[in-house]
DNA sequence: CGGCATGTTGCGCA
DNA sequence: TTGCGCAACATGCC
């Protein structure tokens, strides 16, 4: 489920569903997703508060509560917030529920994660995985001078810096790959070889774009997943700009696809004229 | 059975 | 101190 336009859909149903509500029931028996906090700490800390706002950052959510209280929630890999009615079944991977009453109609909130890779819990201050994150590329905007002093500094290929959630929060494997091929830049360019404004420039919008194009789709079908992507999971088929077949490489230990013929390598200035000169 | 997966973290090493 | 490459985490699915 996870990257910024799910959680920030995810956001949206917790939004409608829990702002506003109190908690009847809760509890988890998980202590993976709830560390370093106990499970015991979140049926104690939810039971009998409601819940006044809930925001995002990345691919972060912080769910405030009326005693001062916070749920931190992250999704990891396969996490997922569903609402079913109150007494139902324990759903196939649920790990936590949280049972409410809002405007005189009882519901239930399960998280759902089959891999466990994500977290929740209840803290009464916030925790440094939210603190350190970056700009939110869709609530914040970004910051072209900022983010262009930041891909100079590095010299890690330019997709990795842009996963780095203290970059930009909330871009991942799939943004960023479809991010750069619509900036038409190659995901191996190191950071510090893009040095031009434009570069920076054709980069934010082509996050943008993927964002708000996911987040479109989303709002449509559940399902239509891969299908909606430009290059992400289209190795070796042909680019949809340019007919080339698109290639596969992995960076930072990610599968990265990208398109030979139009994404434009840069290669970083690697001697000065007084290290090199002319004869 | 093997390989891959939208994410993060910790470890060994340069 | 920083950065890099990777294995590990836990489990489903093709």
């Amino acid at each position: 489920m996870p990257e910024l336009p799910d959680v920030e859909m995810t956001r949206r149903d917790l939004k409608r569903w829990l702002v506003g509500a109190i908690v009847t029931a809760a509890g988890t028996d998980d202590a993976r997703l709830s560390r370093p906090a106990s499970p015991r700490a979140f049926a104690r800390a939810l039971v009998g508060r409601t819940f006044e706002r809930i925001e995002r950052r990345g691919k972060w959510l912080r769910i405030g509560l009326d005693d001062g209280g916070t749920l931190f929630s992250h999704l990891g890999m396969t996490g997922e917030w569903v609402r079913v009615a109150i007494g139902a079944p324990v759903v196939r991977f649920e790990r936590a529920r949280i049972d409410v009453a809002l405007r005189r109609r009882a519901f239930s909130v399960r998280y759902v994660d089959a891999r466990r890779f994500g977290r929740l819990l209840a803290v009464r201050k916030d925790i440094a995985d939210w603190t350190a994150l970056g700009p939110d590329p869709l609530a914040d905007g970004i910051d072209l001078d900022r983010f262009s002093k930041t891909l100079a500094r590095g010299r890690r290929a330019v997709k990795e810096i842009l996963m780095d959630q203290r970059v930009l929060a909330g871009v991942g494997n799939i943004l960023a790959t479809e991010g750069l091929w619509i900036a038409r830049i190659d995901p191996r360019s190191p950071g510090n070889a893009l040095l031009l404004p434009a570069d920076a420039r054709a980069i934010a919008r082509g996050l943008q774009r993927a964002i708000t194009r996911e987040l479109a789709d989303r709002k449509r079908s559940t399902d239509a997943r891969i299908d909606s992507f430009f290059v992400y999971g289209r190795a070796r088929q042909p680019c949809p700009r340019c007919d080339a077949p698109l290639s596969s490489v992995v960076l930072g230990g990610r599968t990265t696809v990208f398109c030979r013929g139009c994404q434009v390598r840069r290669r970083p200035e690697r001697f000065s004229l007084s290290d090199r000169p002319e004869r």
